[in-house]
RNA sequence: GGUGAUGUAGCUCAGAUGGUCAGAGCGGCGGACUCAUAACCCGCAGGUCGGUGGUUCAAUUCCACCCAUCACCA
């Protein structure tokens, strides 16, 4: 066994501004079969996560909703929370950046850059939105672009001809947040010299040994030349406020990665015989990784390394970089329902199904997977129910049925037992480099063995002799304790399932290592099914919830309580029904005209055939009033009239008792 | 537009400093078996290794260009 690391692993902190789908997961499978797998080699390891809260895209979605941010990323990250673990992802801390860890942490940092004057503030222009008195990012601005004038472009980029420029440069730009044209103001901004951070940052690249993709990438970033990062943001933001200023924030980029410190701060805390110093000042003996998504590779390997360098700690001892996730060879797509949200998976499919998958997919480069659902079922089918479940299936029949439940107290074959145990260190060496398809490879062609192995021995003959009965149980025995290493192999990979074996072979806990050695002359109590096959059905139902035409309610999904965030989410309002008319060329709408106290909304309501429009006219109902706008083919319908009933002629809308008020909510 | 990555059998993917490198699993077809969750075992698959040029005695593997897909452009 090697020498015992202290290594301290970090997914990237998921921005908490939406649900958490099957893209989030590869990332997160792919770490925490790595985490599992070192804790199972028996290091210290430990994995800390947490949500991303801060930025601008939050902040103006919860202002949207009518909620505050905090609500916002709280109510996200109890989904994440909730998924995670479901998942079997095993965090030893998960918190959050708006955390006063964090921000202790990122004023400390900036204090210290400021001090050694790697800070510095210049004036910049930028678009600027007079009605909601705040400055846009670029993908707040829209407009036609400059190049090849298709309309309605980002600020910073255009998506047909992907030509990059800048908001200034869009013709007819547009505030995507107030519909105005947005002006160009001046505003003073923090800088960080990242410019002066060249060799110290090519030193820890080659020290980091990153995958090769990732040092290409790297060495094109140092080619075009180190720019300077603009940190700061204006108010209103939502953020930490910077030290000595009245409305100036930190961009959220960067107390993001500080996140992964805070939550690790977080956790020493609360855990006494961990100091966040031995693992994050400069000498430091444990090993940093970082596993994170191609995208956000400028990020973690450019401004957070510089930054920390500059700042008093140490940097990380390397950064993971994983592709993208596509289904069926596509960018997931809500209109083909291959928008999968982790919590439609999971209400239709086993999580050890996924945690196979993507492991048999998964190599170390940033290389994109592909999960392709009919590839998913086969597989699944037919590498871990068909070949290595089958092994025990048909070994415990025999063991329980004739032996009492009894192994055998030596093997027949140690040599093919040996076989298993030797390959013990090749595939650790595989998880360790993030060879989990290697790894899987290797395991599954074991696992053909193993078959093979019974195949021809063929204990269902010899059991019809009574002389050859002993032999069937060292067949057996063989048998089961060549499932057993492999079980022990894929336990990081799929726990679960391997928790249920290991309550079968009747053990208590087991170590990398047990793999070598056999288990021999124990009692096993009957054996149960460890997994049932996926059914095309599984799959297609998860599809069809995905599609956007028919969206599930969050409620509708299977976790059936909601938290008091979840509902304040809703926000319902009484309104008086002002008018209502038939719709020309809908036969079940009526148009609404509500009042609801503040204001007069229109939204179409598919009542027609229980309700006459005239008589609907004064009627107090309830309406959710921050339901986003939908655009029919008749118009926008701008919230949702509540009703009960099953629909057609049994439609029953609801109403408030006497004394309610247009504009009151409902709660 | 610039830069980088990828493009191998129906599907998902391996593979080589250029010459037994054209492969695996799944699917499909044929056979065998019946212990096992119709699982397992044996045999069969001929895809111009994205396209076009070039270098070479020889390229799918090197070079150039082109096409497609993905990502990044702070």
């Amino acid at each position: 066994m090697p020498q015992k690391r202290k290594i301290l692993v970090t997914s990237a902190l998921p921005y908490v501004n939406g649900s958490p789908h099957m893209g989030h997961l590869v990332e997160y499978l792919q770490t925490d079969i790595w985490v599992r797998f070192q804790k199972l080699r028996g290091h210290d390891c430990i994995y800390v996560c947490a949500s991303d809260a801060h930025g601008t895209p939050i902040m103006l979605k919860a202002r949207e909703l009518g909620i505050t941010p905090e609500a916002l990323t709280e109510g996200y990250a109890a989904e994440f929370t909730n998924d995670f673990r479901d998942f079997g992802i095993e965090f030893d801390n998960y918190y959050t950046t708006h955390s006063p860890e964090n921000q202790a942490l990122v004023t400390e940092m900036f204090t210290v850059l400021r001090d050694n004057d790697d800070i510095y503030t210049k004036t910049i222009e930028q678009s600027y939105d007079e009605k909601e008195g705040m400055f846009l990012p670029d993908r707040f601005v829209r407009g036609t672009c400059p190049f090849c004038k298709t309309e309605d472009q980002y600020g910073d980029a255009c998506e047909k001809c992907s030509k990059t420029y800048t908001p200034a440069d869009l013709i007819n730009p547009v505030s995507v947040i107030s519909g105005t044209i947005p002006v160009r103001r001046e505003s003073e901004h923090y800088f960080f010299r990242l410019s002066d951070y060249g060799d110290r940052l090519r030193r820890w690249m080659s020290d980091a040994a990153l995958d090769k993709n990732v040092v290409a990438k790297l060495d094109e970033w140092f080619e075009a030349g180190l720019q300077d990062w603009d940190i700061s943001r204006d108010a209103p933001y939502f953020g930490f406020r910077i030290p000595g200023t009245e409305d100036k924030y930190f961009y959220v980029w960067l107390d993001a990665p500080v996140g992964y410190m805070a939550s690790f701060k977080n956790l020493c805390e609360r855990r006494n015989n961990l100091e966040f110093d031995d693992y994050w000042r400069p000498g430091s003996d444990a090993e940093v990784y970082h596993f994170i998504g191609k995208d956000i590779m400028y990020f973690h390997t450019l401004f957070w390394p510089a930054v920390l360098q500059g700042s008093g700690f140490r940097t990380p001892t390397s950064v993971f970089a994983h592709g993208f996730l596509t289904v069926d060879g596509q960018k997931m797509s809500k209109s083909r329902g291959t928008f999968i949200k982790a919590r439609t998976y999971l209400d239709n499919l086993n999580p050890s199904f996924l945690r196979y998958y993507y492991a048999a997919k998964l190599g170390p480069t940033i290389e994109d997977i592909d999960l392709n659902l009919d590839d998913f079922i086969a597989r699944v089918n037919s590498d871990l129910v068909g070949k290595l479940i089958n092994i025990a299936s048909r070994c415990a029949g025999f063991i329980s049925k004739r032996f009492d439940g009894r192994l055998a107290d030596r093997l027949p074959d140690a040599e093919l037992f040996k076989e298993f145990a030797t390959a013990s260190e090749t595939i650790a060496a595989h998880y360790e480099q993030r060879e989990y398809s290697k790894a899987m490879r290797l395991i599954m062609a074991l696992a053909d063995k193993a078959n093979r192995y019974i195949d021809d021995n063929k204990p269902w003959l010899m059991i019809k002799d009574e002389d050859k009965l002993g032999d069937v149980q060292l067949v057996c025995t063989q048998g089961l304790n060549m499932f057993r290493s492999l079980m022990i192999y894929l336990s990081p990979v799929i726990p679960a399932v391997a928790d249920d074996a290991r309550a079968f072979l009747n053990e208590d806990r087991w170590l990398w290592q047990d793999a070598s050695s056999p288990l021999l002359d124990a009692a096993l109590p009957k054996f149960k099914p460890l997994l049932t096959r996926v059914e095309p059905e599984q799959v297609q139902r998860m599809v069809e919830q995905s599609r956007e035409s028919e969206p599930v309610p969050e409620a509708a999904t299977k976790d059936d309580t909601i938290s008091i965030d979840d509902f304040t989410k809703v926000d319902l309002r009484i309104a008086r029904i002002e008018k209502a008319e038939t719709v020309d060329g809908a036969d079940k709408l009526l148009a609404l005209t509500l009042d609801v106290g503040d204001s007069t909304r229109q939204v179409f309501a598919g009542i027609k055939a229980a309700y006459d429009a005239q008589s609907l006219v004064g009627k107090h109902v309830v309406v959710v009033a921050n339901l986003a706008p939908r655009k029919m083919r008749f118009g926008v319908s701008e919230g949702m009239v509540l009703a009960a009933g099953p629909g057609g002629e049994d439609i029953f809308l609801l109403s408030p008792d006497d004394g309610a008020e247009p504009g009151m909510r409902v709660k």
